[in-house]
DNA sequence: ACAAGTACGCACTAAATAGTAAGTATGGGG
DNA sequence: CCCCATACTTACTATTTAGTGCGTACTTGT
């Protein structure tokens, strides 16, 4: 899929890692939720579909942003959670998500 | 392209107007040359095309991140900077960036 | 016996995104 | 006269990304 380097800054460096229609979502949702399964995610994302987030976890744990814990157990039981890189890149968008909201409110006031 | 809404965070609504491949490098260039050229962002983007640096501008100022000016002149000059909205979305990535960076460093040293 | 829930993988298709090459209008330089 | 530079647009193609639906293996519930 993407190019994983090479970047030309870092802004580039991060962009590559978030970019992709849910990861920022995937981010914020196991920010604060802490470690949730597939099913979970899934419908904590609506209308994400499960091709999408199995891809997109593949990604992120191949870029070290989460940490998959497989439980031998049946039916199987699989958690996600963020590494540490995930954390710190979840409060470096924080300052981005406030810019959206307030984008958010300009959309919605017409004015 | 792109969907402008409808948005389940800011987060989300910010990430849709700098997806695009070049679209955080054009916010970052206006940001610290002021005004630019065309030509000159091309020349500052290496590996851009022209198309995709119009396309990625048109859309840049739809979403009201960059200021068009055109001077009537021969040969044609027109010059892009950013508005107060472009120029505090590219305070919010600078977190970012200094994540990427990081991220960087752990690329070159493989340890 | 049969459907549901679990966490996916795979094949196929559709849609979005990006690259390439050429064309437009104008004036200056060789 | 022809080419270069400016700032694009358009047409066509290629690549990437996303969506749909089915299959898997096992267990519990009806």
């Amino acid at each position: 899929m993407g190019r994983r380097g090479p970047y030309v800054c870092g802004i580039d460096a991060a962009m590559d890692v978030v970019s992709g229609k849910w990861k920022s979502l995937i981010l914020w949702e196991l920010h604060h939720h802490g470690a949730r399964r597939f099913g979970e995610l899934r419908r904590g994302l609506p209308g994400v579909s499960e091709k999408m987030l199995a891809q997109h976890l593949r990604e992120m744990e191949e870029d070290d942003l989460v940490r998959r814990e497989v439980f031998d157990q049946v039916p199987p039981r699989v958690e996600y959670s963020l590494t540490d890189s995930g954390r710190s890149l979840n409060e470096a968008l924080r300052a981005v998500g406030v810019w959206g909201q307030q984008r958010l409110r300009r959309l919605a006031e017409p004015a």
